[in-house]
DNA sequence: TCTGGGGTCCTAGGACCC
DNA sequence: TCTGGGGTCCTAGGACCC
């Protein structure tokens, strides 16, 4: 089951003036792209994925251009998948608008006949309930043919392909009806003269094979000959989780893409905990003025879900790249999920750090703008009058109290005196350190375990490290330090 | 002002291990 | 012509889907 065009079609049912007419759903600023178009605008060559700028030169007077609400449509969304869930409960959501249902486990007649009279009962159904958003279905023995019968009579379609009937249905279709087939394995299949799925049932297993690689060129070869048991799987769960944005304008400057980066880490970092998810894997994504685009990725030992030690890591890799020809793109990612939500690890006593994080290893990165801090005050500063503006970079966004982030960054002590960085273990984030020689510091990484320190003064050298006091002014504003962890600690 | 945002899967090469 | 054969994990890039 697909819906038609369902972005614009729930603007439709909820406007009557814009039914009947162009609608246009997508971004609106400069970069943005179309998502959806209604069956009006399709007329005029407006498809998805089309650039704005050109579907507003294509679309008549008249035409409605909408931003996409998507609350909306997840509501709508909502009331066709609880339809569904009646008819099978082995129902597979595939997206917003369009989910597979598997009749086999369900009592029903899977007569021809049978199967078309449920599917239209489904589709008048559906339609009731949502007001008027249609919804096409194909019936068919396997989800190759479901969906591409989906697609054949759309909008408000209906395709049932009895059993024995596959082959007639899929043979004669062009290849990019086939799932999987894009623009480049289209292209290719045209450079041999493959056009149709007929055609491509008489290349050789092992002609796709050097085309496409061991695992496409198999899907092919068995998909052209309708052979497809992919089960439908009610529940998948995610693999990574991730925020992007493109710029209006190009951006270069190296303060501003790392505000953007903190700001997509806490966007992630929150989903991360929405879904009781932590991830191990880091990764951005740079988009640059030319459109080429690069990737970095790092994986650490734990997971997290703390935005600002994710902010921390994509800070570092970013600046692995080159990024002074402007930036249309930025992008966070978080992956290697573990669905455990990992908590606070050391909570228990604190001479475990000691033996837990003896070894040193390599020091955390700089990042732009940490060099700056300042504050001539001697005792420990009040949340509000600290006007740290490096901290403030790091930690735009207060990441949530439950972090359960467990940094296994290295023990290491400044070798030399003069330096006013160390790295100490805490048993928790926060963004004020207090130490009782060297006074109040700024923690500048992030995560339980170790992070680093910005002393205001250089520190004397190595020596032990007896007292901390963390306090997280962000979560308690009004309050004072509120509690002290006494450890040796001696790298 | 040509090309969004959120995902999945696959491949290839290198490091590393036994 | 000194240097095998598995296997896993990680990174980077690309194709594809909605």
């Amino acid at each position: 089951m697909d819906l038609d065009a369902m972005f614009a079609a729930v603007e439709q049912r909820d406007k009557v003036s814009l039914r009947g007419k162009p609608v246009v759903v997508g971004g609106l600023a400069g970069r943005g792209v179309v998502a959806t178009a209604s069956y009006e605008a399709r007329a005029f060559g407006v498809h998805s994925a089309m650039p704005m700028s050109q579907a507003r030169r294509r679309s008549p007077p008249g035409t409605a251009y909408l931003v996409p609400r998507f609350a909306a449509y997840k509501r709508t969304s909502e009331v066709v998948m609880r339809l569904l869930a009646e008819v099978s409960p082995l129902v597979e959501q595939v997206s917003i608008d369009e989910a597979y249902v598997d009749l086999a486990v369900t009592g029903h007649d899977l007569s021809t006949a049978g199967v078309t009279e449920l599917a239209l009962r489904i589709k008048a159904e559906i339609a009731a309930a949502t007001g008027g958003v249609t919804g096409s279905i194909g019936a068919a023995s396997s989800k190759l043919l479901a969906k591409i019968g989906s697609d054949l009579h759309k909008p408000d379609g209906l395709t049932v392909v009895p059993a024995g009937q596959e082959l007639a249905v899929l043979h004669p279709l062009p290849v990019k009806r086939l799932g999987g087939v894009g623009p480049a394995t289209e292209q290719r299949l045209h450079r041999s003269g493959v056009r149709t799925v007929g055609d491509l049932a008489r290349v050789p297993l092992d002609d796709l094979v050097d085309w496409f690689g061991t695992a496409h060129g198999q899907g092919l070869y068995r998909l052209a000959r309708a052979q497809d048991d992919r089960p439908v799987v009610s529940e998948r769960e995610a693999k990574s989780v991730s925020a992007e944005e493109t710029f209006d304008v190009d951006l270069t400057d190296p303060v501003r893409l790392n505000r953007e980066l903190d700001l997509l880490s806490a966007r992630v970092a929150g989903r991360l905990r929405a879904g009781g998810v932590t991830g191990r894997t880091v990764n951005i994504k740079v988009r640059h003025h030319d459109f080429t685009t690069v990737t970095r990725a790092v994986t650490r030992d734990q997971p997290t879900d703390d935005g600002r030690l994710v902010a921390q890591l994509a800070r570092r890799l970013l600046a692995e790249v080159d990024t002074s020809g402007g930036i249309r793109l930025l992008g966070v990612g978080v992956s290697t999920l573990a669905d455990f939500a990992q908590d606070d690890l050391f909570s228990g006593s604190f001479p475990e750090f000691g033996a837990a994080f003896a070894g040193a290893a390599e020091p955390l990165g700089e990042f732009p703008g940490a060099g700056g801090g300042s504050s001539a005050e001697a005792g420990f500063p009040p949340p509000a009058e600290r006007s740290d503006s490096a901290v403030v970079d790091l930690l735009p966004v207060v990441a949530a109290p439950e972090s359960s982030d467990t940094s296994e960054m290295p023990a290491k002590w400044p070798a030399g005196a003069g330096r006013d960085e160390a790295v100490v273990p805490v048993w928790r984030t926060g963004q004020d350190v207090r130490h009782e020689e060297f006074g109040a510091g700024w923690v500048w990484g992030s995560g339980l375990g170790l992070v680093t320190v910005r002393f205001e003064g250089p520190l004397t050298g190595p020596g032990p490290v007896r007292t901390f006091a963390v306090t997280d002014p962000m979560l308690h504003p009004a309050d004072p330090p509120d509690w002290t962890t006494d450890g040796a600690h001696d790298p």
